[in-house]
DNA sequence: ACAGTGTTGTTATGCTGTAACATTGTTGTG
DNA sequence: CACAACAATGTTACAGCATAACAACACTGT
């Protein structure tokens, strides 16, 4: 198994570091949003808008996609989730609250996404920005692949 | 004006180039496909699917998304244009044919694309991944922000 | 109590993309 | 040339992603 790993400490952390980051900034940490931010906890794989919002309705609401995206939003703008545009799909932060560029490395077969701040390639980036006299302001860097464990797991086979 | 230029060249090249390359790969550069990379080409900016959809409707005939997205997937295998994920459109490739990596930089004023390939990024993209025990397959490198020619009107005005 | 603000609910709609099958066009072969 | 095989396009229908606009509710401080 990938990453062997007790996950529950994952989700934990993730919600504890949410709710002193929101304390800290006068932001509502809200049931909803919470949910929201467990759920897409539920693992180390990005997750889709519309499977939140199932999952919100097996729940027994009735949920709609507003209220979803809002939840989103709100996440992503303090931080504690991003998006990655190749799939349309959300993902946590492993640590939010750092101020960081985030890189991904994405799995094509276990689908683990994996966010990763290198230092040398975050000053390459800036590097090639500068060269070409552009500021940059947001930054999509997402690399798709085989992760370690896949790439030990074809070999094997 | 930014990159004060003829286009049309850029145009001309572009066609000429894919026709070449189609021809050596014995690819069938349709009318279609002849039409919708012309039309990509228009600037040096990303183009929706659907501004596509609507430009053929225009011409006349009835078009119907599948239409658009085939002839964009063709484009695309024969790397004659590439998907910009954070726009969901899509740009003319300057140089098909070289076997290469994108790295994009888009303006969020003026919107231009710019496509660039930098040695040293590429390689710290590499560096990462390997040290992270991951095969790249594919990767979106997109960096949003100013461009050169809109950071001097910032400034000017 | 109440005004103001922020959050969530609800309805409707727009944008992005694909599955599946029908039709037409192109190419190579006897 | 006729015809089989395949590639490309047309067409219908739908699935998946996201937001606008307004209504209702909840929390805050006075």
């Amino acid at each position: 198994m990938a990453h062997s790993h007790d996950h529950t400490v994952c989700v934990e952390q993730a919600l504890a570091e949410a709710e002193r980051i929101c304390e800290e900034r006068g932001s509502r940490f809200t049931d909803l949003r919470r949910r929201i931010l467990k759920m897409i906890w539920q693992g180390h794989k990005a997750v889709k808008a519309y499977d939140l919002l199932d999952q919100l309705a097996n729940e027994g609401g009735s949920a709609k996609p507003p209220t979803v995206y809002r939840a989103l939003d709100f996440l992503m703008e303090e931080g504690l989730v991003h998006k990655i545009e190749s799939l349309n799909a959300y993902i946590g932060c492993p640590h939010p609250g750092d101020s960081h560029v985030s890189q991904f490395l994405i799995c094509d077969k276990c689908e683990t996404v994996k966010e990763v701040t290198s230092r040398t390639l975050s000053e390459a980036v800036m590097a090639a920005a500068t060269s070409a006299d552009f500021a940059i302001r947001r930054q999509t860097l997402e690399l798709h692949g085989l992760c370690s464990n896949c790439r030990q797991g074809a070999k094997a086979a």
